[in-house]
RNA sequence: GGCCCGUUGGUCAAGCGGUUAAGACAUCGCCCUUUCACGGCGGAAUCAUGGGUUCGAUUCCCGUACGGGUCACCA
């Protein structure tokens, strides 16, 4: 523990024994997107580099915007992104319950509790007069802010209001001259003069806390010691900070983690159905490799590696590398990671992941599976590009004979026919179906023939596949799609290039 | 509108007063090669803007522009 204290600045202000705890805390209302994940990717990042504590808390308080089934939704993203909370409301912990609505009941208390030292009073203004006043202050052009109408009522007053059963709130009170610091490990120091801070409520007339003051409460009785939080947040920040400080609680390292962007002015939202994880895993995108790019939008590595897994990302993350200004959301560069852990992957996780979508338009028995998936490795960026690319094996698609001319390979259509024709009896002949030996002899009459490889190979691929690109060469395909269809495929190939 | 924040190539970004301003993706060219890809090599392309401070500003300060956030008995 020690030694992590030279490691971040942030860490120097918090007490040396104490357990980096961070928490994740969602609105179950609706699909994760990106920026979300990328938050709870931070969070669980910050935790787990200093062997700390990861947790989950659904803040379900709105019901008006909650959303069946969303809780599940978080579940299942946390889980196939592989960040594993330590504590959260399926697997229950020490400070539990982790579902904000089970806990409604002791926020109250602490608010009297401020009522009492005099960082919080009661309210009493119904909605009709707070209405009127911002109606008066937007006219006059001020920013609307409570007039404070209630703030400097006399102990009696109260206790007679109390006693009638007047509706009240209760709303913090906030300096009025001065100025409030706080340190964000992103943005250092903001401040802020206590005159624009809002007389913000804290408990409402139905007795429920206000989201602001709930979070702050939650997080200190959770020992939550980093607050990463996407930085909508940083205009209240003062007003936790004000309200850590009337309890005489600690202050945790804030930080804030800009937005990801669609484009120049547009946030991901999942209002728009932008990116959600769901949807690109739907799409065939590998979880790690999504991982991998959003913890790069926003962070940068101190050294050049760009690939890691989330155990090393627990190694390398630096809060020090993440960045102030928003970053756009490039499906490009996902595309390429996605490329690159494929890529990566073994022969057999290939053949795995891949066989599901080779099926889709492949369903001989016959062809020669491994060698596909050989060839289609390197060549798969997505999975769900695999369909189309081996739609040919099972049957050769509609194609034009113009596809047989090729300027770099020297073949027409007519120097086409010719090669199959010369082919076609050597591939007869060859009786051990392999790539090695097929090449050999192939290469061999392409030597007799004193032509260059491609006037040859050009064509064959075309006979055999009706595409200009194919996952391997020619000489791969006869193996893929066998010696008994290589065979006829030439020969069909023949006839369409012999003129009527 | 008030307050807060941001601005390095097309995109992600390094940079922390003196650099030929890294790297990655994308792009272009070349090599490899039976196509495409993979791999290798190389090119083009960036400090929003105006003032300061300084011997010297991408870096520090102020203004401007542009963009974002926030101003609820929502979270």
């Amino acid at each position: 523990m020690v030694k992590l204290i030279q490691l971040e600045k942030g860490i120097l202000k918090m007490d040396m024994n104490k357990r980096v705890r961070t928490r994740f805390a969602p609105s179950p209302t609706g699909y994760m997107h990106i920026g979300n994940l990328r938050t709870a990717l931070y969070a669980y990042l910050i935790a787990k580099k200093y062997d700390g504590d990861f947790l989950l808390r659904i803040e379900d308080t709105d019901q008006e915007r909650y959303v069946e089934g969303a809780v599940d939704v978080i579940y299942d993203t946390l889980k196939i992104a592989g960040l594993k909370w330590d504590e959260g409301p399926d697997i229950g912990g020490p400070v539990g319950p982790y579902v904000q609505s089970q806990r409604m009941g002791m926020f109250k208390g602490y608010a009297e509790q401020l009522v009492k030292s005099g960082h919080a009073y009661y309210c009493f203004c119904d909605k009709e007069r707070l209405d009127e006043v911002r109606k008066i202050q937007e006219a006059s052009r001020i920013a609307p802010m409570y007039d404070r109408h209630c703030r400097d009522l006399s102990p009696e007053e109260v206790q007679e209001k109390l006693d009638a059963g007047v509706p009240y709130v209760i709303r913090q009170k906030m300096p009025l001259t001065g100025t409030t610091t706080f340190h964000d490990e992103i943005y250092g120091d903001i401040t802020v003069e206590n005159s624009t801070l809002d007389d913000q409520i804290l408990i409402k007339t139905d007795g429920m806390p206000t989201y602001n003051f709930a979070n702050v409460v939650d997080d200190h009785l959770m020992g939550i010691t980093h607050v990463v939080r996407g930085n909508e947040y940083l205009s209240s920040t003062p007003k936790y900070n004000l309200l850590y400080e009337a309890f005489g609680w600690d202050i945790p390292v804030y930080v804030h983690c800009s937005p990801v962007m669609k484009d120049q002015t547009h946030k991901l939202s999942k209002r728009n159905g932008d990116a959600s994880f769901q949807d690109l895993m739907e799409k065939g995108y590998l979880p790690e490799a999504v991982i991998n790019f959003i913890a790069l939008l926003g962070w940068a590595p101190t050294g050049e590696q760009e690939i890691y897994t989330v155990d090393e990302l627990k190694q390398a993350f630096e809060i020090s590398g993440i960045s102030k200004s928003p970053a756009i959301f490039d499906p490009v560069k996902l595309r390429a990671i996605n490329a690159a852990y494929i890529r990566n992957l073994s022969a057999e996780e290939f053949k795995n992941h891949a066989l599901p979508y080779i099926r889709q338009t492949v369903k001989s028995e016959t062809a020669d599976l491994d060698l596909l998936c050989h060839v289609l490795q390197p060549r798969t960026e997505l999975f769900t590009d695999i369909p189309e690319q081996v739609d040919f094996i099972d049957a050769v698609p509609e194609y034009d004979v113009s596809m047989y001319q090729h300027k770099k390979m020297k073949t027409t259509p007519e120097t086409a026919k010719e090669a199959l024709e010369k082919v076609l009896p050597v591939l007869e002949n060859i009786d051990e179906w392999t790539v090695d030996s097929i090449h050999g002899e192939v290469f061999k009459l392409i030597g007799e023939l004193g032509v260059k490889n491609g006037w040859m190979l050009w064509p064959l691929r075309t006979a055999l596949s009706g595409k200009q690109f194919t996952p391997g060469g020619g000489i791969e395909l006869c193996v893929i799609v066998g010696k008994e269809e290589t065979i006829n495929r030439v020969k069909n190939a023949i006839s369409k290039l012999t003129p009527a």
